[in-house]
DNA sequence: CCGTATCCTTAGCGATACTG
DNA sequence: CAGTATCGCTAAGGATACGG
């Protein structure tokens, strides 16, 4: 019985673990689109706009490792692959939307933090350069 | 007047972007001890383990200038300079505390579905090598 | 104490070409 | 259609040394 109580170091590296999944470049956007419902390869192509092949095949393999997705293969001629979001796929959506909630909300906030640090920036190299003149 | 109720790709690279603070390596541990208080650079360091002097300061400036820290330097000597968590930088920690929650709900789901898909591609492969035998 | 500058290694990703 | 294989680039990150 491991105790859950107490905050191993462990933990944080599984979190952290975890965590970068929902951070790397594609697997948010795929997911948030197969929670549209289940979607084929190609569909999923022309939907995540820019995804190329490699990493679509990449994201999917690993959303698949992680219980997150399923992937049923019809043996046809074409050949039909079908992914779709697992319970657990549909529980982390739930979450990360909230995420993305915050975002969308703090946007213009963070943006304009961003503005404000980058000219301040700016001025402290002008008011050296400017003291050189 | 930008029509908010429409999903512009816009959106998306935002949302997008914000999402990948919170998946690099270090924003969101740093986060989390700030979230117990004020600390100082060195403190910092000791307490978000593994990371190294330069990274830390990466760190921070990339969350200051979002405006989620506020980094206060008192003139002393030696030098003093604290780093804190603004009320952007709050909200953010407790939206994130969810989704760590989550990963600690669903970790041994997700390393339980680790290994199965693990074992299933070892076995796909072994099947060829004992065909072969 | 709190950084910055430099060098170097790896990991992530895209482009392209090929296969069942 | 749904992938795999290979290559090359670049951005992230670690180690180390130096500076205010």
């Amino acid at each position: 019985m491991s105790p859950s109580h107490i905050h191993v170091p462990t933990d944080c590296r599984t979190v952290t673990e975890i965590l970068s999944r929902v951070g790397d470049k594609w697997s948010v956007q795929v997911v948030v689109q197969l929670g549209e419902g289940p979607k084929r390869f190609n569909e999923l192509r022309r939907l995540v706009t820019g995804i190329s092949q490699r990493m679509l095949t990449l994201t999917l393999r690993g959303l698949e490792r992680d219980g997150l997705v399923t992937r049923t293969v019809y043996p046809t001629i074409p050949p039909r692959v079908d992914y779709q979001l697992t319970d657990l796929g549909c529980s982390l959506l739930k979450t990360v939307r909230a995420l993305g909630d915050w975002a969308i909300q703090n946007r213009d906030e963070i943006l304009a933090a961003r503005r404000r640090f980058d000219e301040a920036g700016v001025s402290d190299f002008e008011r050296e350069r400017s003291d050189a003149a």
